[in-house]
RNA sequence: GCCGAUGUAGCUCAGCUGGUAGAGCAGCUGAUUUGUAAUCAGCCGGUCGGCGGUUCGAGUCCGUUCAUCGGCUCCA
């Protein structure tokens, strides 16, 4: 006599054992056809799985994320049902839900899929799904677990259940196929209306380099047919935002094959946006204490093996370069903080001194792998917003809260206001990862937590996701489309005070070891600027954009007036552009709309007679005449509210 | 680095089964002198990513290499 417990405190008494769907047929017909799976004490089953004891639940349907995942665990199932009728033998790794779809591993020997097989397993899918095949749950012995995948010859399989323990074992079955799962699943492959897969990559054996490379299907459906064009629409929308479209369309950067793969080159208008970046922030670290710092490009060798970043990651990295001497050797740097510990050794430091809080827009080079380079997002030659705090260890959590304030200001300024901090911690259970003791570990952990406790942050902690040298607090921003990217990094570092032997002197008149905090707001100049035109959609904030107004003179006749304008509006700071060219003043709106500058201004013989502009805003249209002083108080008032 | 795909004018793209390149936009020139998202005409522009091969003949087929894209892995 089960009892359940709905979401709302009700409760409901069954004679026997009951299923999600019996609860919701008998609280209507309609969630009875939507519910894909149910929530019992928390954990997630098939709806069509008996409850026989008392439990709470919660009936899950597509608008929640855990039932969207049912439904795409699901559809994995019936891609694989398609692919093992269409390609028998095939061998089948892991079939997981994710984020936006499912994907399925797959081992297909000697065949190459192409696209076009794509379209053929997408029918199959569609065919299967209408069929209607139920799933079926199936409690299984590890033995005849593994008998079963021995005959099916699917070593992935088997190796994942020798790794299972017996008891604890489940295949679930919907048509033709078979699967090792955990479940759940919907109750009927019919609630599966729209499919689409999307791409085919490869993908190694458990994320494993060295093992079998394995063919992986993503694909995304939807219980509505309405709803995969939307999602194709959403996706035509993310294209549009790629940073590496816009990047190019508004002249923003460029890479060139001889140049070098991975190392962007700033354009005109792109450097002049960077350098008002960087100027935004050079003006909040002068408030925050920092001292701007210049260091070399390159730095010798054994610089990097003190740090011990050489050891690390020399053999990845940019080879060394030579000199006329025998033997010495020096490389790109890969990050600046070694130098900054030079620096700090330049005199000897008193507690009094501290903190030491050294900033550099310094450029950095990284051999990224090829197949792993990204527009602006990934790439070889980069420059970090970063600095050094070198501070008493009783300084570190107002120092590590000093930093976050900026972050956060930076962020709210830029309207990133949708993002996670994420504290990253080692894992305990592999402390050979890492360097540094327990002790400083601890105490650099409790420091971040602490320091985003007072802050009253969101936090999600990560652990075995610090660096090797010490704990950090990321932050990832979402943009527009919900994307993730992470931008700023603030790191504890135990490691390099210690392998540099940086000291200071303390009141007593000993000798002690600073901590250091790498951090940088932005992350890198390049990585930011990328999410930042994908976050606006190249519709950049008005202090920041290349360009904020263009003259549009109606005809020849304007164009002496037009100048005077421009002269005008450029005395006042305002970035103006004028367009002299004989076109008509739609072409020229048009024009100009597409290239986003904020502000149009039209000007024509009313505008000339009275000293006026007519002013068109980007993606808004007509606001009226201004005088030219009214025109660059709107400017500089919008200018205020965005730096505010 | 690995798997797969792609690579034609500054940009976006066409070019069927091999017969020696084409459009729109941009640019230039001229005409037009224009009132809130494309005025008209003419012209310029490509050793079809590079190299090698098959062939009487290759943008089209094969090999190789470089770059880009989608993933995997990695990210001081």
């Amino acid at each position: 006599m089960p009892k359940i417990t709905l979401p709302d405190g009700s409760v409901r008494e069954y004679e026997n054992a009951v299923t999600g769907l019996d609860i919701a047929m008998s609280i209507s017909e309609g969630l009875a056809r939507n519910v894909l799976s149910v929530e019992v004490d928390g954990e997630v089953w098939d709806a069509f799985r008996p409850i026989e004891k008392d439990a709470g639940i919660k009936l899950l349907t597509w608008d929640d994320e855990k039932g969207k995942a049912t439904f795409w665990h699901s559809s994995a199932h019936l891609m694989a049902e398609a692919v093992e009728q269409l390609f028998p033998g095939v061998k089948f790794g892991i079939g997981p839900d994710i984020e936006n779809g499912f994907y399925y591993d797959m081992d297909f020997g000697e065949i190459n899929l192409t696209e076009a097989d794509l379209e053929k397993i997408e029918k199959k899918m569609k065919e299967l799904a209408s069929q209607k095949q139920t799933f079926m749950r199936e409690d299984i012995s590890k033995k005849d677990a593994l008998a079963y995948f021995e005959n099916k010859n699917d070593q992935y399989k088997l190796e994942l259940i020798s790794e299972l323990e017996d008891g604890e074992i489940t295949l679930y079955k919907s048509g033709s196929f078979t699967d090792l799962c955990r479940g759940p699943h919907v109750p009927d492959t019919s609630k599966i209306k729209a499919i689409k897969l999307t791409s085919i990559a490869g993908a190694y054996w458990r994320g494993d380099e060295t093992r079998q490379m394995m063919t992986r299907i993503y694909g995304i459906t939807f219980p509505k047919a309405k709803m995969l064009e939307e999602y194709l629409v959403k996706l035509e929308e993310a294209k549009k935002r790629d940073h590496r479209k816009l990047g190019k369309e508004l002249e923003i950067f460029m890479f060139s094959q001889r140049v070098g793969q991975g190392l962007p080159m700033w354009l005109p208008r792109g450097a002049e946006m960077r350098e008002r970046l960087e100027n935004f922030l050079k003006k909040i670290q002068r408030q925050y204490g920092y001292k701007p710092v210049i260091t070399p490009h390159i730095g010798n060798k054994d610089l990097y093996v003190t740090s011990g970043h050489y050891e690390k990651y020399g053999q990845d990295s940019f080879r060394p370069i030579s000199t006329p001497v025998e033997g010495e050797e020096f490389l790109m740097k890969p990050m600046n903080c070694p130098h900054h510990c030079e620096m700090y050794k330049f005199k000897p430091r008193s507690y009094r001194d501290l903190p030491v809080r050294y900033a550099e827009f310094g450029t950095v080079y990284r051999y990224e792998q090829s197949g792993e380079l990204h527009g602006l997002t990934r790439v070889r030659g980069f420059t970090q917003d970063d600095a050094h705090i070198f501070c008493r260890p009783d300084q570190l959590e107002e120092e590590f809260i000093k930093v976050i304030e900026i972050v956060l200001k930076i962020f709210k300024t830029l309207g990133f206001q949708d993002y996670t901090a994420q504290i990253s911690l080692r894992d305990p259970n592999n402390k050979e990862k890492y360097i540094g003791s327990d002790d400083n570990w601890e105490k650099s952990e409790s420091a971040i937590i602490n320091a985003t406790e007072k802050m009253g942050m969101d936090t999600i902690t990560e652990i075995g996701e610090a660096a090797f040298y010490g704990p950090k607090l990321d932050f990832m921003v979402r943009d527009a489309l919900g994307r993730k990217w992470q931008l700023g990094t603030i790191q504890v570092d135990y490691n390099l005070p210690e392998r540099f032997d940086l000291e200071y002197v303390g009141a007593d008149n000993e000798r002690y070891r600073p901590v250091m905090i790498h951090r940088a707001p932005f992350g890198s100049m390049e990585r930011f600027v990328a999410v930042l035109l994908e976050h606006s959609g190249g519709k950049l904030p008005l202090w920041l954009v290349p360009d904020q107004a263009i003259v549009l003179p109606i005809s020849e006749k304007y164009e002496n007036y037009a100048k005077n304008v421009v002269d005008l509006l450029q005395n006042s700071d305002i970035r103006t552009l004028v367009d002299n060219r004989a076109e008509k003043i739609g072409k020229k709106i048009r024009d100009a709309e597409l290239s986003k500058v904020p502000f149009m201004l039209i000007v024509g013989e009313k505008e000339e007679a009275e000293g006026l502009v007519s002013v068109r805003r980007h993606g808004e249209g007509d606001l009226g005449q201004f005088t030219i002083e009214s025109f660059v108080e709107v400017v500089n008032t919008r200018l205020e509210e965005e730096l505010s």
